[in-house]
DNA sequence: TTCAGTTAGTAAACATGTTTAGTAATCTAC
DNA sequence: GTAGATTACTAAACATGTTTACTAACTGAA
């Protein structure tokens, strides 16, 4: 047995699959957040907290996949920014507690439709089905223990 | 119809789904590699030249999801220890052709074992028909015109 | 033949990724 | 209550990601 046939070929090996069709799908959403001069890291950490509300940056990084001393600088000019705001949790000063602002939501909204259209063209070609189900498939992979 | 209905959740949005699963799947291939002193990067890049032979580095950036820019400097520190060779392509001196050399071949083949016990314990805990599933799906949403 | 356009790669600048180390605050076992 | 562990975050250093700009080499059409 060849160590040839111990490997997948890497168009099967799975981290570089999920990395290609990552790439295929951030392309147009990148070229969006371009034209707004926003990066695609930025763009997550405005999209979990518009959807959670004001969160401490241990969620923001786990949610947004972003390591805490990233999130520590990024956060810092989205501050300078008027994207966001921070300040010491009371109970537990420790914490920090990060909110959008209304310019950071006004950034997000004037873009949710472009993102969205950007995931119907994807919807369109693949099916909704087979769509939903790599969305299934992906949650599940996440799951695993590794 | 408000914002949010508009939105999927992040859980459901596609870009940050690879990314999780990714990094699920990432996590005990980079401390492999932490092991052995190289980065997930140069891992890709020993598996395509290992893989393809002698190539171009606009192929390697291709099969190797890394931008030129970065590829530059890769190299140049991957040849500086030995694990790869480069010279000019003489029909077209524009090109570059790098090739794996023993040393980076024998990195490789000493760890491919790891690799693979990695990927089964993957599989014996999503099932085999789900991963090749997966895959496909990957595939064919790395297709997509967008 | 020539020159405008394209392609392959590099350089530089800045943002982010990643690791290690550090501080301050909190928790827990005793 | 207190010392040791843990947690939340920041700092710094270096590698990589990303964009823009550049050079050199090649291609193709007039």
């Amino acid at each position: 047995m060849t160590q040839e046939s111990q490997t997948k070929s890497t168009s099967r090996a799975l981290p570089i699959a999920l990395l290609r069709a990552r790439e295929t799908v951030m392309a147009p959403i990148r070229d969006m957040l371009q034209d707004i001069h926003l990066t695609e890291q930025k763009w997550r950490i405005l999209r979990v907290l518009h959807e959670m509300g004001e969160v401490e940056q241990s969620t923001i990084s786990k949610e947004a996949c972003l390591l805490l001393p990233s999130l520590t600088r990024i956060l810092r000019t989205m501050e300078a920014d008027g994207q966001i705001t921070r300040r010491q949790d009371t109970d537990d000063k420790r914490r920090t507690k990060v909110k959008i602002t209304d310019a950071g939501r006004q950034i997000l909204e004037a873009n949710l439709g472009t993102s969205l259209a950007i995931y119907t063209t994807i919807e369109e070609q693949m099916g909704q089905d087979k769509l939903d189900q790599l969305l299934d498939l992906l949650e599940e992979l996440q799951a695993v223990k590794v």
